[in-house]
DNA sequence: AATATATGTGTATTTATTACACTAAGAGTG
DNA sequence: CACTCTTAGTGTAATAAATACACATATATT
């Protein structure tokens, strides 16, 4: 191999797309920018990616910069490429999503100057958001809708211990529909892939619903041939 | 929004990842490499993308280039970008992949004196490829897996008519396995996507087998609820 | 004690999945 | 034309999964 040929580095932006469940609603997390371009507009935590430094890395530290999460395992969804998608010339970001249990979080905290604020928004009342990022947003749900048809990622939106009627109002809340209760329960319970506790739910002024813990051991086989839940 | 940021272009390359299916076996188009870096290699077909045409574009450009294939429609895989697959530095590349009919298509005639030749071969008996192809071949293979138990992409392998032992060999290529004849042909049936011909295969030595098309209308329904199809 | 609210459960019907083996058709050969 | 070779084409019974559908029960609040 030569070595005379010239030295280049992609420059390139990468994307998070980050997703929490509360009171039955699917949200987003998004940032209010404090920087130019899009100086006041809410997007999605995002920035240039260095040269030393991998993709996936990449998200964890901008993600850490933008809103104080840490340690949370991001998957990449798709790079965008449009020629007019940002203002500075034609700059491609490749995005990337994480399903978040919400309980487990604290107060999110920005540690850039670059924003302002970092909240979360419902999924289904987004405000209007810079570059091309409310169409990485739809994108990222046509494939998580996708995605739970065959893979139990809605636990990662759940607690550790959760109810059946809160398992149910994930599904509902990302497919837009309601299911029978008696069906679903029989069909997820049929898994094998949850744990019955012997507690209860707390707080609440109505009869406590039992708690359940998703069993990954059991779950990993299960995955393995393939898991659909339709309907 | 301000105009005084500076202008940037992102520097980056797009590969492709082309399969095809004949003689019962699914196979990837590769190209023997005429220029540095990796001269001499195999590779994927894949070059750096201009900055005035959209990422969906240049792979169409470079497949044309590169072996003289025109109008395929690629989806995107995968952005590939760890710190060292490329030798002239950091340089990402956003991975395409399309699944082909091989009875339509003729010669293959690169049109870039950075290829020597364009050639089919065997999916399972690759040779050693430049920078992270083998590895970009393999995640395409584990996606197409999973694609075809939720989507009938296997259609784009088949010529336009097909038989049902055709069809069934291109699953069972791709996951590896064995099928149940009659099981197969009852499950496959009963989707209703298949329309029955009155013609016959021609030029075998043997009871000649009733050819049948994909039919486009029926299918599109089928896909909207999901489509699986399991051991 | 009464009320409000969400929990938790069963059955019958229909549909899909699986396991399994033989006869029929057509081409080629002598 | 008889024979051989090779793949096409077909059915049934048993099991498992999906669906449709309604009411009594537990708990907290007033």
């Amino acid at each position: 191999m030569q070595s005379n040929l010239p030295h280049l580095n992609s420059i390139f932006t990468a994307d998070c797309v980050i997703f929490g469940f509360h009171e039955s609603q699917v949200k987003v997390l998004l940032i209010e920018r404090n920087e130019y371009p899009y100086k006041g507009w809410w997007g999605l935590p995002g920035f240039f990616v260095e040269h030393d430094e991998t993709i996936d890395e990449a998200v964890q530290r901008i993600l850490y910069e933008h809103t104080g999460l840490r340690d949370i395992y991001m998957e990449q969804l798709y790079t965008f490429g449009d020629l007019k998608r940002h203002p500075q010339g034609r700059i491609i970001t490749v995005s990337y999503y994480a399903m978040l249990r919400l309980e487990d979080q604290v107060a999110l905290t920005p540690h850039s100057d670059y924003v302002r604020q970092a909240v979360w928004h419902p999924m289904d009342k987004l405000p209007e958001l810079a570059f091309d990022h409310s169409h990485i947003i739809e994108k990222s749900i046509e494939k998580i809708r996708r995605k739970i048809n065959h893979s139990p990622i809605v636990f990662e939106l759940l607690p550790e211990k959760f109810t059946l009627t809160q398992l149910q109002q994930v599904y509902e809340a990302l497919w837009g529909t309601k299911l029978d209760k008696r069906n679903f329960r029989k069909k997820m319970l049929n898994y094998n892939i949850l744990k019955e506790t012997n507690e209860k739910q707390k707080n609440v002024s109505y009869r406590a619903a039992r708690l359940y813990k998703f069993d990954k051991r059991k779950y990993a086989k299960v995955f393995q041939q393939g898991f659909t839940f339709k309907k």
